[in-house]
DNA sequence: GCCGTTTTCGGCCCGACTGTTTTCAGTCG
């Protein structure tokens, strides 16, 4: 993910090596990767430091142990110049020619990428031939008729150019899961149900459950005749506020909301949440979300195989096609085909000699592979587990029994306590736990230590009227206790020694926003090492679309919180559920399983309604590969009673 | 730049769409 500022090399953090943080390299991999690209570089030069980037992202092992031990070149995608360039930046401090490739390109380029429709080529080109240097030079020069003159560009394109920037304006940034599995649904709904449409699937990113998506991937089987009439519908569904193209076996349209007969609600949201979102911002957002839709539409005996291919992710088909290419076979969005077979034949003409597949599992079994899971497609080893047959059993969110972050009216919630345990109960829980704010967050009204107190009284009183009407539910006492800037926990020892539970949280984003990744890695394990503390809430404080968390080693803090249940201390990470928040990132979830850490997935509830949101965060857990035992709130009632009273 | 090798150079996934061309380049997914 390329966020765009003004991009440049990373100051040296410390006096002596490493030098650098693993994010620091993955983040200037990226970069380099990007501006490459706008010099014009080999492609698939620039694909190398990407897939670097990508690699050495996922990579859990410390990067400084694998560097100093020159293991650097064991590590797939790395090999001798971007090992050298990693080894030079971790024990020099500096990073040989590259901070002349820094300065070379104009950030206004890097900017011009979002354009949509404008890739690294022409931006090039705009830049050698007409000195543009940033998006409002682009602009004008496109308003002045300047751009049609050159190579290849025409009065379309250079309006398209327009066009693509008066589209950044409105429509940047990518939109939350949330909003894109409503959206889609309602699509995928309507469309399977129209006329001359045998099947039709959301697939895209939004089926494989990505945090965030960018549009809607919709793939309908329609017989050859009935396109036409197909797309007439589509183009004719009420709320659609554009239509932006309509080929052969495609449809662009952009939704609005008008789409929904229902209002869109947005319910539940915490303080700090709008605040991150921006007021005026997020009244923007909520009254005018569109969102982009492609669909596909394809003969039923393909319909498998587009599904397969839009699905993705990109990196997952390359690996995929590469295991059909092994085994003489070509893979692509109409086919299964042997390779000597299909001769010249391109596109769907080819398809009649593909190998059948009624669905996506009959196409891993012609590759001697299990289904694998749309949430798990993302090239981070579920090939080779799908081969091995050691794909992991995904929790459902139906099994869930329970949360352990919840708010009530006594903080900043909508809600009573007796409220949330009564729609508790509704949901078929057999517990939730209680996690109002702390005494220092006075704009959420956080409990003073008598509040505190009286709380408890209230949750024990309730829990004997259940107890003694034979009602299998219990509430857990907890408190979602600040993290100082400091380390420290809010409230003293005593006051958070009668708690069931302490969700340790940090609020104070700009403190550490400000400080480098090693001391807020630092900071959190002295948190985390309080004896009293259980869960880690919302451990980056990311909010999606509104900021990015603070500057941590996760691999760090889950390793050391991994040894703390080795010792018997029970320390449980949180993925907080909110589809705002999503939080522990779903590429640590493996991680913290692999050390021995429980999950939670926790709705941060500030009403009724937001209990709901356990279910996103039940994607996020399946995307992070965890199964029913992983997740702590899978477990019965009776079974955390003796753990945690 | 990385990888693999019948090692030291050739290949690196594949197709639709668009707009510019008259055979193809750029962008996207």
């Amino acid at each position: 993910m390329v966020s765009v500022a003004s991009w440049s090399l990373p100051r040296p953090r410390r006096k002596g090596p490493p030098f650098y943080s693993k994010s620091n390299v993955v983040t200037v991999l990226e970069q380099v990767g990007v501006l490459l690209e706008l010099k014009g570089a080999n492609p698939f030069r620039v694909r190398s430091y990407q897939n670097a980037s990508r690699t050495l992202g996922g990579l859990e092992e410390d990067l400084w142990s694998v560097t100093s031990e020159g293991r650097l070149t064991d590590v797939k995608g790395i090999g001798k110049g971007i090992a050298g360039l990693i080894t030079e930046a971790l024990t020099e401090g500096t990073w040989g020619d590259i901070g002349d490739l820094y300065t070379s390109v104009p950030s206004g380029l890097i900017e011009m990428l979002a354009i949509p429709g404008l890739g690294p080529k022409r931006i090039k080109q705009f830049h050698d031939e007409l000195q543009i240097e940033s998006i409002d030079q682009l602009r004008v020069a496109g308003e002045n008729g300047n751009l049609r003159e050159l190579d290849r560009m025409g009065v379309k394109s250079e309006q398209k150019v327009l066009d693509g920037i008066e589209l950044l304006k409105r429509f940047s940034g990518r939109r939350r899961l949330d909003v894109g599995i409503l959206y889609g649904e309602a699509l995928e709904g309507r469309i399977a149900a129209m006329e001359g449409v045998s099947r039709a699937q959301l697939a895209g990113s939004t089926r494989r459950r990505k945090e965030t998506i960018g549009d809607l991937d919709i793939v309908a089987a329609v017989l050859p005749e009935d396109v036409e009439n197909v797309t007439e519908q589509i183009v004719n569904l009420p709320g659609i506020a554009d239509v932006k193209g309509a080929g052969s076996s495609k449809v662009s349209i952009i939704l609005g909301t008008e789409f929904f007969s229902d209002e869109v609600v947005y319910s539940g949201l915490d303080g700090g949440v709008l605040e991150a979102l921006g007021g005026d911002a997020y009244e923007e957002m909520a009254s005018n979300t569109t969102i982009d839709a492609q669909v596909r539409l394809v003969p039923p005996h393909v319909f498998a195989f587009t599904l397969a291919y839009f699905t993705g992710s990109k990196e997952h088909n390359v690996r995929m096609r590469q295991r059909a290419l092994d085994k003489g076979l070509r893979l692509n969005e109409f086919g299964l085909f042997p390779v000597d077979q299909v001769g010249d034949l391109k596109g769907i003409e080819a398809a009649k000699f593909s190998l059948p597949a009624e669905n996506e599992a009959d196409i891993y079994t012609h590759l001697d592979m299990h289904w694998v899971p749309p949430e798990l497609r993302e090239d981070s080893g579920e090939i080779e587990a799908s081969m091995a047959g050691k794909l992991p059993q995904l929790m459902e969110p139906s099994m869930l029994k329970g949360a352990f972050h919840n708010h009530t009216t006594a903080s900043d919630g909508t809600a009573s306590l007796e409220q949330m345990a009564q729609a508790a109960q509704n949901l078929g829980w057999e517990f939730l736990g209680i996690a109002d704010h702390s005494q220092i967050l006075q704009v959420a009204s956080g409990l003073s230590p008598d509040e505190l107190i009286s709380q408890s009284a209230e949750v024990r009183a309730l829990n004997e009227s259940w107890s003694d009407k034979g009602v299998d539910f219990r509430l857990f006492h907890g408190n979602e206790c600040d993290i100082l800037p400091d380390g420290s926990l809010d409230y003293t020892d005593e006051e958070r020694s009668i708690l069931d539970h302490v969700v340790g949280s940090v609020h104070q984003l700009p403190t550490w926003m400000k400080r480098d990744e090693v001391e807020n890695t630092e900071t959190l394990i002295r948190a985390i090492e309080e004896p009293s503390f259980t869960i880690l809430g919302h451990a980056t404080g990311r909010i999606l679309g509104g900021r990015d968390g603070f500057p941590v080693d996760l691999h760090a803090v889950l390793r050391r919180m991994g040894e703390l249940n080795a010792e018997g201390n029970l320390k449980i990470v949180e993925i907080n559920a909110s589809p705002y928040r999503l939080d522990l990132d779903w590429r640590y979830c493996r991680y913290a399983k692999e050390q021995g850490v429980p999950i939670s997935i926790n709705p941060d509830a500030h009403s009724i309604q937001g209990l709901k949101d356990v279910w996103f965060g039940a994607q996020i857990a399946r995307k992070g590969w965890l199964e029913q035992n992983d997740i702590i709130n899978c477990r019965s009632g009776a079974e955390l009673e003796q753990l945690l009273w």
